[in-house]
RNA sequence: GUCCCCUUCGUCUAGAGGCCUAGGACACAGGGUUUUCAUCUCUGCAACAGGGGUUCGACUCCCCUAGGGGACGCCA
């Protein structure tokens, strides 16, 4: 049988961390296995699904590149089949037409709730023969005794007694499905051999399984994978800062150091710690996955992120610095190649963000000097140091790397004094802060008429000081 | 409350009874390289939740306790 996995998120927010993870298994399974992943968008919840969520999902999807074989698939559009399932439950015996009242189901769930009992449907009218009407749901008739055996490819042998379980509805009064019933419905119709969902539906697990058994249905594997915490151990929330992958990639982050990232946590193959997508797809193994949740740390995914920023094709990247430098409203006409930026700061960057920040004085004139740098590098002295430094520049034809560092060689040697004392003011002059790349490459970029315009600039604000 | 699940350095993890004086990575601290910053590199810091068993031997197996998470909806 070919190996089918799907991701199957509810429209109803952005993609999150966690559901992105969950969709990178289930899509590496696929691949590893030569199988189809399939997409589908479970959005019976018409109150709370919305268009945008569906569009945030498929956005974050994309920019993963966690591309889908089949699908997307939308359960709003197969309630004909639900339908027919339902009735054919019903016909066999597995389901049937309950009224009661919410009152009377909230006041049950509380009265069990004091007797600290586990909340339950009592099977009211499981054995009445009711038919359908105005105010009636359908419930399942789960099994009254025995139990249900998960064997679960992360969690490994999971029990439940179906007495812990009750008739859940299968279909609401106003005649739309529920999740229990169209998840079983999908999976079977789809083909899934393998469900790979996170850990919060383990416990929905054997209520689907009978369901499956009463329909008569192939039961698929299960790997229900744990959940990711914020960076305090705590629920995922958007207190943590990024919760939608969308805004790792509004930070500069890189689609392949998030996917990294994301497949570290909770999956090891050894003591390796980056990956290319085919070392990821051949190594790969459900049985790897860890049973325990893991928390988000943000620090390694910054280190990642700068480990694939500096192993990357600098074209490559490049393209992708292009985007933030737009968006931060830099205008790249203004300066130099960015391949050259990306190659020169790349050792220097976090993150692609952090990247324009430290390149923005090769195309802006900016305001200020760093203070802290200019207290300490902006002494009367210095003009000296740069006129004479002028002096070897201006006339300067080869405005290249090894010709801009002779003469700052020159001038070091003239006035005899260190390095330090030449390079630093004068990065502190072109850039306006106490780091930059090496100083005759960070002129190169730069060009002959801004570096000799802002080296007048800094020295009229030395004189005024 | 009831049921289910989880528990190795601060964090991500290796570990399938002797290979463990518990390894790697991030972070942190210190050194080296770089007359900036970073990169790179070296060193250091730092963990088997607790208690009982089983065994010649337990991080690894079993039980209990504690802590954490999830489920218990006409949400998914």
């Amino acid at each position: 049988m070919k190996v089918r996995t799907r991701f199957a998120p509810s429209p109803t927010g952005y993609l999150h961390i966690g559901g992105a993870r969950t969709a990178l298994f289930s899509w590496l399974y696929a691949q590893k296995m030569g199988g189809d992943f399939i997409l589908r968008i479970e959005d019976t919840d018409r109150e709370r699904s919305t268009q945008e969520a569906v569009d945030a999902i498929l956005d974050g999807m994309e920019w993963l590149g966690l591309e889908h074989d089949l699908g997307p698939y939308y359960q709003t559009e197969r309630y004909d089949r639900y339908k027919e399932v339902i009735q054919q439950l019903i016909d066999g015996d597995h389901a049937y037409y309950c009224n009661c009242s919410r009152e009377r189901l909230d006041a049950m769930r509380e009265e069990q709730m004091a007797n600290k009992q586990k909340p339950k449907y009592d099977g009211c009218c499981r054995e009445k023969g009711l038919k359908a009407a105005e105010d009636t749901v359908v419930r399942f008739k789960n099994p009254l005794d025995g139990e249900v055996v998960i064997t679960d490819h992360v969690r490994g042998k999971v029990v439940i007694r179906n007495e812990e379980l009750d008739d859940l509805i299968i279909e609401r009064s106003d005649g739309n499905p529920t999740y229990n019933l169209t998840v079983v419905v999908d999976d079977w119709d789809m083909e899934i051999t393998h469900v790979i969902r996170g850990d919060d539906h383990l416990n929905n697990t054997p209520r689907q399984i009978n369901i499956l058994k009463a329909l008569g249905a192939h039961i698929p594997e299960y790997a229900h994978i744990p959940m990711i915490n914020g960076p305090d151990g705590k629920k995922l929330s958007k207190r943590h800062g990024a919760v939608s992958v969308m805004q790792y990639h509004e930070e500069g982050y890189l689609s392949e150091a998030v996917i990294n990232y994301l497949v570290r946590l909770g999956w090891s193959h050894g003591d390796q710690e980056i990956f290319t997508l085919d070392e990821m797809i051949e190594k790969f193994d459900i049985k790897d996955i860890n049973k325990s949740s893991s928390n988000l740390n943000i620090e390694k995914l910054q280190w990642l992120n700068q480990q694939y920023m500096i192993k990357l094709d600098p074209v490559y990247v490049a393209e992708q610095l292009a985007f933030y430098m737009l968006e931060h409203g830099i205008n790249i006409e203004n300066g130099p190649k960015l391949t050259d930026v990306v190659e020169q700061l790349r050792e220097r960057s976090k993150t692609l963000v952090d990247m324009v920040e430290n390149c923005r004085f090769f195309y802006e004139d900016f305001e200020a000097f760093n203070e802290k740098a200019a207290k300490k590098q902006f002494k009367p002295d210095v003009i000296d140091v740069f006129n004479q430094l002028k002096e070897g520049l201006v006339v300067l034809d080869d405005w290249r790397a090894q010709a801009i560092h002779q003469v700052v060689e020159d001038t070091v040697e003239k006035l005899g004094v260190g390095f330090g004392k030449v390079g630093q003011p004068l990065r502190l002059a072109v850039s306006g802060t106490g780091n930059s790349p090496s100083i005759d490459i960070t002129l190169e970029l730069l060009g002959k008429e801004k570096t000799l315009a802002r080296i007048d600039k800094a020295m009229k604000y030395i004189e005024k000081l």
